[in-house]
Formats: C-alpha cells, structure tokens, sequence
DNA sequence: CAAGATTTGTGCGTATGTATC
DNA sequence: AGATACATACGCACAAATCTT
C-alpha cells in the first residue's frame, strides 16, 4: 500500500485532546470574549490537520463545558463560560441513586446555606439602598406572583441572586445561581415543588430584608437558617416516607 | 427523488441531544454505579438508531462531564461523577483574560475561605480524635516534604480535604477539593506558587489544628483567616506589579 | 418572498491503534 | 504470540438550519 514510511504521529496523546487544547490557547491567545465567532469547522479541519470528525468530537466537549457554543447552520462561538456543566453534573448525581438522592439534597441544601449564612456579615457591610430596594421588590413579587408559576420561582431565584450581588464576586453568584438551578431541578423529582410553602418562603425573605436593613448581621443569619429550616424539614419528611 | 413522503424526523431536539439523554436514562434506570460497563458503540447505535457519529459525539459530552468513561480498546464505562468539568470551566475561565485574572484567583480564594470558615462551628463540633490525628499527620508531612515537591502540594491538597470529612458532606468536600485543583492550577501561571511562603503555611495549618483540639470554633475561624491572608497579599502584590 | 450560498448535523464505510484474553 | 473486541481516526455524501443576495 504505502511505498513512502508511514506518517505515524508521534504524539502520545490522542489527537481529539490535542485539539481541545489548541482550540482553548486559541481563544485564549485571540483574546477572544463570549461570543465571538470562531473559525469554521472546515477552517478549524485544515489548520489543526484534523478530520472533521475528530474535530466535531472535541468541539463537543469543550461545547459541554460552555466554553465553545455551536449553532447550527450559523457557526461555532465562544461560550459564555457559565457553570451549566456543574448543574447538569449534579443534577445527574442527584438522580442517580433513590437512596442517596435525597442526602445529595441535603448536602445541595447545607451548601446554598453555607454561601448565604457565611457570607452575612459582608453582605450587610456592603448593601446600599439600591440594593435592599431591589430586594424588596423580588419578595414583592415573589408574594404577588400565582402559586407554582414560573414567574414566582424566578422570583426567588431573583432574590438569592441578588442577596450576594454586593459581593462583586462573580464566582459567588453563578455558583449561587448553580446551586439554586439544580435544586430546582432535583427537588421536584423528590416530591416537593422547591419554592412551596410560599408562606414560609415569604415570611423567611422578608425576615432577611428587614434584617439587612437594620445592618444585623446576627440576625441576617438567623433568618437564612430559619429560611432553609423548612426545607431540611421536608427533605427528612420525605425520608421517612 | 423521493417518491414516498419525507420521513421528518418528528423531533425538534437534535438527535445527539436525544442520544445524551437516553444514554443518562439508561444509567439511572439500570441502577449503574461507577465503572460499571456501558453497551459498545456499535450496540449502542443500534438500539438508539443512530449513527457512530452522532453516538460518539453525545458520548463525548458525557464524557467531558465525566458521567462516562471512555477507555481506548476497552469499552465505555459509568463515569466517576467527579466534579472535573467544574475544574476545566474555572480554570479555563481563570486563564482567559489577563487583565481579571487576578480578579478571579481573589474570588476563588474568598470561596475556599467562605467554606473552611463558614463551617467551622460544625468542624468543630464534629471532629473526632482520629480525624485530629490525621490533620495532625498531614501538617506534619507538609513541614518535613521538600519545598516544591509534588508530596508536599499533595499534603497541603489532604489537609484542606480532611478538615471537611467530618461534616459528611460529599458535594462540600468534593468542591472542596475542585477548587483547591483550580488554585493549584491557576496560581503558578500568575507566578506565585500556590503552596509558597512554605513557613506561612505551616504555622497557619498548626494553628487550625490547636484551634480544632481545643474546640475553639472563633480560633478557628480566625486562623482560616490568617491562612488565606498572605495569599490575598500575594494576589493584590501581583495586581500592583 | 425566493433562491442560492454557507455552516453545522447526520450517516456510512474503511483503516488503524489499543486493550484484553 | 496470536486472536478478538473495541475505540480512534479519516473521508465523503447528504440533510437541515441559517444567512445572504
């Protein structure tokens, strides 16, 4: 077949990760943002010597992990860097096994605690008035929207959002939101709608606004932990059913 | 051309899509646990009707979130269900952009903080003398490996996951240890070698220990603290530079 | 609106490298 | 060492979505 020596590529690892890599340097080296538009995959085939297959391979990994978006008919992008791997991998360990799912929610639940327990006190030093009225505003709407509609959990997901926007710390509040998206997935399938027992919930934000506003970080922590109470309680509920 | 009707594929989602979610249902509805073996490719494609294309391109997705395992030669197996693809998007993201990379190693270090401090009240209270002897061992390690060895960053890395184990907490400590790996991998490209200014961290170590065996929960809190201040220093010398 | 061009999605066949028995 | 099973890689053709003219 082959007269001439066989182009064996010398490299050890496998091609598909190569490719991952230079892809990544290449977004990295561009100085490329969320977004932008990366090359074709025609493009992407000649210069990184690849078939289209083991090119489209490597796209979707890093396409899993958001790094890379793809649009069909349209092109391939820089993603938008969110952490969606981190729900869909909790999200899938949280389904896994009907015995332990419910400790995986409880492990979910002492987390999302931790971050707004933990972080009270910066919390507090760092809001302003702009703040604690954007606050209010999502426990307005978290009250006034109609039970199990979409708009009231976002509502909540507003809220713990924006309990930890003061912070500036960006990887504070995607992995808030992270947190949050999961239990709202999960929960649901353990029999308990997350954002029930609208009353509690109600009562438990506006316990949190009114204790930030009087700049008490003591008892803004005593409110996230009354908050979170009555869904430890459910979920122990649920364990003994 | 074609004479009979199209046979449109009723689906609005892709196929891969669909592929991903069926290979995800078929674990959780087979009660597969890690490293248990998946179907071939070649099974796979035809009891999913789809093609080794399509197959492989949805394989590779769950394998980037590491649901599945994929061993060259061997087969296809049930991920570990680690927390990987939270470690690729962080440190990818930490890389990105130059001017906020500084930015993102500060929230990354208020993170780790917000865990060993935030818990530290049930550290305390839940840590028994095996687990004090184990945390008394790892620091011993740090102190006598040599300075930049690959066993001293490793017992530094054991520390900082012992001190978690007692909550019984399997997503704090498994998030634990992922961004200990994103600072371990972020920090040296920024110049400063994570587990530097080896005396610092040491003592900071010692004191948490004492703090722990005299179930002094504030001292603790505080020698957290004064662990992850020195690093603060490092990042915001780096920003001035 | 229409038609063509561009780009990604899907399918298939074949050859090769790798692990396992 | 050989044989078998399996994943890896390549190339091409066509379908579907999107964009442009």
């Amino acid at each position: 077949m082959r007269t001439e020596i066989k182009p064996i590529r010398p490299d050890r690892t496998l091609l598909r990760q190569a490719v991952t890599d230079r892809i990544k340097t290449y977004i990295i080296d561009n100085r490329l943002k969320p977004g932008d538009p990366l090359p074709t995959e025609a493009e992407l085939c000649e210069a990184l010597n690849a078939s289209r297959s083991s090119l489209r391979e490597a796209i979707k990994t890093l396409a899993a992990l958001d790094i890379v978006e793809v649009r069909h008919g349209s092109g391939t992008f820089v993603g938008r860097l969110s952490l969606s791997a981190l729900v869909e991998s909790l999200t899938f360990r949280g389904l896994l096994s009907p015995e332990d799912d419910l400790r995986a929610l409880l492990d979910l639940v002492e987390v999302r605690q931790l971050f707004e327990e933990g972080m009270a006190a910066q919390i507090i030093e760092r809001l302003d008035g702009e703040h604690l009225a954007d606050l209010e505003q999502a426990t307005a709407e978290l009250e006034q929207c109609p039970p199990g509609s979409a708009a009231q959990v976002e509502a909540d997901r507003k809220f713990h959002q924006l309990l930890m926007q003061p912070l500036g710390n960006q990887l504070i509040s995607q992995l808030t939101g992270a947190f949050w998206d999961v239990h709202a997935i999960v929960a649901p399938y353990l029999g308990m709608s997350s954002p029930a027992e609208d009353a509690d919930t109600v009562a438990a934000h506006r316990a949190m606004v009114e204790a930030a506003r009087g700049r008490d970080a003591d008892a803004f922590a005593a409110a996230v932990v009354a908050h979170y109470a009555p869904v430890r309680r459910r979920i122990a509920a649920a364990g003994r059913a």
